[in-house]
DNA sequence: ATTCTTAATCGTATATTTGCGATATGTGAT
DNA sequence: ATCACATATCGCAAATATACGATTAAGAAT
């Protein structure tokens, strides 16, 4: 029974999972760059450079967008997103932060 | 249709996504955090500590070695997993890089 | 040899994700 | 008002992920 049981761990345990799952396709990290290469906003160029429809670029960029990892306007009829710096440095951060007390451990492999 | 067009990105980003993916799920950022704390290995103590069962913590364990993040061997009759440092260190630097890079353009929001 | 313990795997049910076409929405131009 | 354009949303199909119980496998202990 898929009683999905995500809610049951730490709340860091499932903002970090979060961030990571927004991540969790080529397409998302493809726009990303995208995103930071012209800094300024991009609309749907990015439906031209990707290898999908413009409905499914549009829910990848709708994900990225309630994951908090961009900011989206309407500008005119068209609309324009770009990265949201604070929410990425927080989840890099804590991404860091994560590596980090790992790599405190001595790095001997026990297995 | 659900064809999965990943293979049409790059490696990178595949690469990437992968390992995004691989720590997507609060129960998986769970084991990483524990294998990082008692540097020794652990089997089944897991099971223990996690609200799921014992089939279902083998299946993460599998997925979080699939990714390479973690190695696992037979110690006994129990089985022993620890960190994959190097896999470890080599996608935090990937994640630290694309982060640099979006770090390097100005942060002025343009949206 | 049999039993116990530990962990992996199989089979299955359900939930979520991915992807697309079609449609709706909203804006600017004619 | 109508048209063209860009984008969001809806509805659906197929693939994947999540979770569990039951079973299997393999070493340790009796």
């Amino acid at each position: 029974m898929a009683i999905h049981k995500k809610e049951e761990f730490g709340l860091k345990e499932q903002e970090l999972a979060d961030f990571a799952k927004a991540l969790s396709h080529p397409a998302r990290i493809a726009i990303l760059k995208m995103l930071a290469q012209r800094n300024e906003c991009i609309c749907g160029e990015l439906v031209e450079v990707l290898p999908l429809a413009q409905s499914t670029v549009s829910q990848h960029l709708k994900e990225l967008k309630n994951a908090g990892l961009i900011d989206g306007t309407v500008d005119g009829p068209r609309s324009c997103y770009c990265i949201n710096w604070k929410a990425f440095e927080k989840f890099n951060k804590e991404f860091t932060e994560l590596f980090n007390r790992l790599k405190v451990q001595n790095e001997k492999a026990c297995c």
